[in-house]
DNA sequence: CGGCTCTTGTCGCATATACAACTTAGCCAT
DNA sequence: ATGGCTAAGTTGTATATGCGACAAGAGCCG
């Protein structure tokens, strides 16, 4: 049971990533989920919260407070500004010119991140969250 | 720098993952991230928290926390009971018959997982984690 | 129009995760 | 032995994550 987990293999890849790209973009003070967030917005455009959800396969209530989080930090910016149901997320131009300005350290992380995993199983992974992106008939 | 973000995408898989796992097990009341720890030392022995840590590419003080709920719940102790400096892990019978009552739950997950992840591709997982497991020079 | 249902977003709660700072215990060299 | 070094655990703080409950709008049907 401890071997084949498939869930153990998947938190530990997970941990390890991440705290690859935390490390680089801690100077930055931004971390990786809300690099995440902050690419998904720019490259939506204005999605809503809910089409951020999906993109991502985040929590709606997660991604609220994450969200709210980077409003504080000027990064992100909803309309109307009090949220509710038909707002709209977008980033700001202190959050683009942030996407900007990691840019480089993002580059090195990514470029780690491949090296450690090893340019064929990249492939796999890529694959991998694409089916999983498109949830199944539950969840 | 949205397209091939591996942090991006090894983030929405355990998010995927995660969640089949935790919807499996919810009736049992252990999550995934428990059952990972509970696995950990059951196979383990009598490790000390720091084996642990290796083992799963865990933070101390995250293995901190989570062992104290766990010990609140007796599905673990520690010897000397206090903790400190040289205590060891042990999963008590509860534990163990916890573990056995979840096998089946366990197994539909796994099932289900290797299903939507692909057969070949799981391969590279399991590789992709034994590379990460063994840290590099610097984390 | 009024009710129904579905979707959205927010909030309370519990847990997971990690960094920094601190404490303590071994260990090692002089 | 002792002073310094390093590893190990714990605690404070911040964030991430998801479930359940709730509130509020949107569409649908009669």
């Amino acid at each position: 049971m401890s071997a084949e987990c498939l869930a153990v293999r998947v938190r530990l890849i997970n941990r390890a990533v991440t705290a690859l790209y935390d490390a680089a973009l801690r100077p930055s003070g931004l971390r990786s989920s809300q690099m995440n967030v902050l690419v998904a917005v720019a490259r939506l455009g204005e999605p809503r919260p809910a089409d951020v959800c999906r993109a991502l396969r985040l929590e709606k209530s997660t991604l609220s407070r994450d969200v709210e989080i980077m409003k504080a930090r000027g990064w992100l910016e909803s309309d109307p500004p009090a949220g509710g149901r038909n707002q709209v997320l977008r980033i700001t131009p202190q959050g683009l010119e942030l996407l900007g300005r990691v840019a480089p350290a993002w580059e090195r992380a990514q470029e780690e991140a491949r090296r450690r995993i090893g340019e064929a199983d990249v492939e796999a992974l890529m694959r991998i969250a694409d089916r999983l992106r498109d949830p199944g008939p539950d969840g």
